[in-house]
DNA sequence: ATAGTTTCTGAAACCGGTTTCCTTTTCTGC
DNA sequence: GCAGAAAAGGAAACCGGTTTCAGAAACTAT
């Protein structure tokens, strides 16, 4: 059984391709009512669905999207994506989800490939990333939308969603100095990320204008993973400095805290106070809940679709940076505790 | 800066469209090298890449397929989707996410959707779905691999991957009963689905092999969400039989009785004993560690993806059914415990 | 009745590739 | 040196839509 296209519709109808096309799309001109009957009776009767590749070709849109994440895995992207795809799905865009896997090459081949398959628009989310990428959408007059990343180059049709951390991190310092603690401890993201640093530099920051000096603080840089959470315990234990607190960079970094905790015969919240960041899900189910400064994952991923439905939809010489800022704010759960 | 395109690097090197096409495809005809090196030349001094869209058309072969998914958030899905998208990636197959969010009526129009994108082929890996999707895309002769979800119709092109639970869940009652359980409970999944029909069935039959009498067994239907566990629990300690220990539908359930367990005040294992089943790698970051019965998710992913591109690759009148079977296998943490 | 609009529709070009078909060129073997 | 086969590559049709352009039909105003 061949594909119906839209030449059998137009002959069942006894009009042009043209008018079908016209009668779909509901641009350029007018139809009567009566052949507008006839054209939709005719795509009913025949089950009629155009083919969107074809579409594609001709109008130059995809209707589609790539969205790439470090690793669909953490729970931070998750919903993000959740966001990202509502909104899409209810404007009728579809979306490539790809996962760098934390790796640059990796992720310029997707880049690529996006390219090559013509979408409309891409979202930059991988914690690690690399201007080139944002220069080949560029060259190419893709929009691109980028999460927490600071765009230091000439880049027209990017805009950019940043994260305030410093409200919420200003929010835990200020809890954790009134619960009364005095040594810190921060696991960082990879420092070569400009993110990692910002979260880094703004607990510090907020120490200090609690009268915390910097040695009272010792940082440890993990990985953002599970794993670096695990791995940075112990380092911090043997401190001389013995932290009573610890700032992860995000949540999977203090679940890693919590689990090597547990092996150390080290009790959280009595023995040492541990903040996350992001609030996937996951924190609230950790074991105890994780405090922890909560990122709108959710709404980050809504606003991402948004702000490139905004770009797509306005006119061609309108190129004004788009900038968006969503803020954080402290959750108090259970892994924080008045340290004596 | 227009893009682009073949015509350009067929003017540049002096030769026809033909030509260029068949050099960066390598099939039909012959090319001298000579020729072959002034495209490429072209090709390289133009940075040209062909069009996926223009391409698509006029092969009518994508290089994209679609995976339907219940959540991204569950782990498990996110490990299948690592498997699907590693290989993909090697084949230059790129993957649509689509979170059908439990839901079959938005499953079926994220189906035609991908249809209409004529996709290359669909995973369908949603616990709950429906005939109507199958159906849809085998009028449109799309193949379609699905896992775990016993297809009931005709269909030529479609492809399952079946999950042996018996070896695991047995695996599972043989390490209760030798650690001394005689009354038990399961949380299911919607019972509405075979799939959790199946896990509960068979929990039941290998309790009976061992001697366990139906009545010393408590069902209670969960949601294969955390939600499910938690609600469950009380109830599985309110009934006479007083279990000493759960086997849930998923990890995810598991992880909800984990929770719940803790405001209840009930020790695990100590006072019951827990098995889940996914082994996602949250299983390993709970806190007692899980015991549950493992899928090979990444693998699943893997298999899935290789076993469409052996449907793609092969003749067309040869449509016989592939039907692969995966085993599963209990790996043993902290959470089950001898019963006195 | 006629000119001037406005409404409606079809023919054909086009999007950027692939593939068929056929012609020309280059090799073989004798 | 020539016939026949193999190699090489171009012209044009095609994939299935969209969009331009122009002409026909229907409607207004005079």
């Amino acid at each position: 059984m061949a594909r119906i296209t839209i030449t059998d519709v137009a002959r069942m109808a006894g009009v042009s391709k043209a008018t079908v096309s016209r009668v779909m799309n509901g641009n350029y001109g007018y139809i009567k009512d009566e052949t507008r009957e006839k054209v939709l009776d005719a795509i009913q009767k025949l089950e009629y669905r155009p083919s969107s590749v074809a579409r594609s070709l001709a109008s130059n849109r995809t209707q589609t999207t790539g969205i790439l994440v470090s690793d669909v895995g953490n729970p931070f992207y998750a919903n993000v994506i959740h966001g990202v795809e509502d909104v899409a799905f209810e404007h009728g865009y579809d979306l490539f989800l790809c996962n760098t896997n934390y790796d640059e090459e990796r992720g310029l081949a997707i880049v690529q490939s996006l390219i090559d398959k013509r979408v409309d628009g891409v979202f930059i989310m991988s914690s690690s990333m690399s201007n080139d990428w944002i220069r080949e959408l560029n060259k190419n007059s893709i929009p691109s939308v980028i999460l927490d990343w600071q765009v230091t180059m000439e880049a027209p049709c990017v805009a950019e969603i940043q994260i305030d951390y410093e409200v919420g991190i200003k929010q835990a310092v200020e809890h954790l100095i009134e619960l009364g603690h005095q040594r810190f401890a921060h696991i960082s993201g990879p420092l070569s990320l400009e993110t990692a640093r910002d979260r880094k530099d703004a607990f510090v920051y907020h120490l200090a204008e609690n009268g915390i000096d910097k040695d009272q603080i010792v940082i440890v840089e993990g990985d953002l993973k599970i794993e670096g959470g695990r791995k940075a315990l112990p380092e911090i234990l043997a401190s001389p400095i013995k932290p009573t607190a610890i700032f992860t960079a995000n949540d999977m970094t203090a679940m890693g805290v919590i689990g090597a905790s547990r092996r150390a015969n080290i009790r959280i919240p009595e023995d040492i106070s541990l903040v996350g960041l992001d609030d996937t899900w996951l924190a609230a189910q950790m074991d105890p809940p994780l405090t922890t400064v909560a990122l709108p994952n959710y709404y980050i991923g809504k606003l991402a679709m948004e702000t490139l439905l905004k770009i797509l939809e306005r006119s061609k010489d309108n190129s004004e940076q788009i900038k968006e800022v969503v803020s954080t704010e402290l959750v108090i759960r259970e892994t924080t505790e008045r340290q004596e």
